[in-house]
DNA sequence: GTATATTCATTTCAAATGAAATGATTGTCA
DNA sequence: TGACAATCATTTCATTTGAAATGAATATAC
């Protein structure tokens, strides 16, 4: 491996100088996409689905029969996402896609028995994936966790344009 | 806003299902992507400057004349990623990119003198970004979070494959 | 009732992304 | 020394992404 590069490197202090893996910004990035990574690990290859077909999968988990609007606007991603997530899911009939009556403009989405029993596992082994790592955190952490986030996301949300 | 689709949504029991909002991965994934676009609103526009090239300049005020791996392997960016933001940021004259003489494959960069008066500024700007969310959360909180940042990346490093 | 504005889902388009290929250089081993 | 493997930065290519444009449907104002 020799000596890396040269010897006269690390001229700049690490005093003053802002140190990335201690910036908050930065380190949710690094802990996001390593969640992310990992997990989408465990089901990409089995199942074939992608971040975002997964969000939509869980959330018509919980509402049905709702709209693209009323995923995108709950689930950080925006229009055209959910529409392609949706599109492939409905694509593979794990999603079905009628026309609002009471709205033509809207979409109504749920899931099909195939989609329910999919989003079922999925379920289950996200589950036993956040399990896993929060198994290796003092009791507590989780909540922890949760709280420190609102927070964070609270005290950003009112600098944050007009969102739409 | 009317009733907002149906009456009998909502079917779907909100005791078995799993809640996305409590999920880790994802509250992780959307605290990072509101952190990234307040912190980006901030020096984007004034700056022209993305993500990635903030980051290897960042990295560059702390260790220099390294090379294009050096980043990518501690930043949690690919090589192309890196090569890339290197190439915006020395044609704009903030980065100098040299061949390493002890070894032709290797690049030796370094931040220029506007290179650094622009990290400099960005630092402070981050700085008092992360400070005034900071100032949202109760004391200790931060060490509290990198600890728990920290735990969450080892329990799930151990999983991860070949990592390159 | 008609014209205008708004809302929704989708599509279009340019930019960003990452995996794999490439070319150049260095290391290894016989 | 020479052949082969490994490493580095870059480029290529297909995919993903999000902003803005589009078209359809509904709401609002006159």
């Amino acid at each position: 491996m020799s000596e890396s590069s040269g010897m006269k490197t690390q001229q700049a202090g690490e005093d003053t100088a802002l140190a990335l893996d201690a910036f908050l910004p930065y380190r949710a990035a690094r802990l996001a996409t390593a969640l992310s990574r990992a997990l989408a690990a465990r089901y990409e290859q089995r199942y074939d689905i992608s971040v975002s077909e997964w969000r939509v999968l869980v959330h018509l988990t919980q509402q049905t029969e709702i709209s693209v609007r009323d995923i995108f606007t709950r689930v950080d991603m925006d229009r055209a996402r959910v529409t392609r997530a949706v599109q492939r899911l409905a694509a593979r009939g794990y999603v079905s896609k009628l026309v609002n009556k009471d709205d033509r403009r809207l979409v109504k989405l749920a899931l099909t028995t195939s989609g329910m029993a999919l989003a079922s596992e999925l379920s289950a082994l996200a589950a036993s994936f956040e399990a896993e790592i929060m198994a290796a955190l003092p009791d507590g952490s989780r909540d922890q966790l949760m709280a420190q986030f609102n927070r964070i996301e609270a005290a950003i949300a009112p600098s944050q344009p007009g969102s739409e």
